[in-house]
DNA sequence: AAATTCCACAACCGCATCTAA
DNA sequence: ATTAGATGCGGTTGTGGAATT
């Protein structure tokens, strides 16, 4: 169903905000809350689309916006993440505290992208990436599952076998520009053979970019058989840390912390301090995968 | 110093998806 | 089940400043 303009444009501003504008729409939102954007303009006072309210609002005057240096260690997380959820910027932007999905895709376009193509790396696109199955035209949004609470947010189709990974909550915790890149909260991730093995420019050269249909069904058949294991009442069996395909084992490129996080790490060449931290509940694991098999 | 090109980033646009009527 | 409004997302464009010629 095709859909008409957000809102009429005639009269509107447009351009960049006056700081009159930023203002106005600070005080608003501030004291109403977000949400509404359609009709905020005309409350708030503004001339503006309510579209245009809500991008300038999440991209600049949301409190805990970062602005400008990215670091290297946030730059090596993007690049694992888009190799892995390929420009999926949202998803990518809710691992990086404080850095909006706008600034990322940015980043990428105008820097990262153009970094990998001079080593000679074609960096995946969306339609590529290691978590796509379907079409390269949004194939994992599920806006429903905003719905789920806030530290188990699930970006993608939970009523499927369609890969999942889900969105932490990183409300608070600002450490992720320190030295070590951080995810937080532990997300069920299904991962696919290749993405256990790549990481940062160097694996993003070695192939996981150009993905041939044989390996993603690689990959799919490790998830499937992880929730096959899971089906048959083996979950807590599973092992998270590790597992096999064909006799071959794949090393995954995070583990989780006793603080609940996510930590990514090299196996080489990293230079970011990635180092994983043991995991001191050995039972974390398998409730993460509980809890997303309830989901299911 | 002026003109041109390059670059980074803010903002816009169209469409997908969700939700309520 | 259908429809329309609201929201969110990713691709793309416009623009101002920096760098280069």
């Amino acid at each position: 169903m095709g859909r008409a303009p957000c809102c009429s444009k005639v009269g509107l501003q447009r351009g960049p905000w006056s700081p009159k504008e930023d203002k106005l729409l600070t005080d608003y939102v501030q004291a109403n809350g977000e949400g509404q954007w359609r009709s905020l303009p005309k409350k708030a006072g503004l001339l503006r689309c309510g579209k245009s309210c809500r991008l300038r609002w999440m991209n600049y005057l949301r409190p805990g916006i970062k602005r400008g240096n990215v670091t290297e260690a946030e730059e090596d997380l993007i690049i694992r993440l888009q190799s892995l959820l390929g420009n999926r910027w949202s998803l990518i932007a809710a691992r990086l505290p404080g850095r909006t999905d706008n600034e990322i895709k940015n980043h990428w376009n105008t820097r990262l992208l153009k970094r990998l193509h001079k080593g000679g790396i074609q960096p995946q696109k969306s339609s590529t990436s290691l978590l796509s199955k379907k079409s390269s035209k949004q194939p994992t949004k599920k806006k429903s599952n905003n719905k789920l609470p806030d530290h188990f947010h699930n970006t993608t189709a939970t009523s499927s076998t369609e890969d999942v990974l889900h969105r932490e909550d990183f409300s608070g915790n600002d450490n992720a520009t320190v030295n070590m890149a951080q995810v937080y909260r532990p997300k069920p991730i299904k991962i696919c053979s290749e993405s256990a093995k790549s990481n940062s420019f160097g694996s993003v050269a070695s192939g996981s970019t150009n993905k041939s249909s044989s390996n993603q069904e690689e990959g799919e058949e490790v998830v499937d058989k992880l929730e096959e294991e899971a089906k048959t009442s083996q979950v807590s069996d599973i092992s998270w840390s590790s597992f096999e395909l064909d006799d071959q084992s794949y090393e995954p490129r995070f583990e989780i912390s006793d603080e609940n996080q996510i930590l990514f790490y090299d196996d080489d060449d990293c230079d970011l301090s990635l180092q994983a931290d043991p995991v001191s509940d050995s039972n974390l694991l398998d409730k993460v995968y509980d809890e997303y098999l309830r989901l299911l």
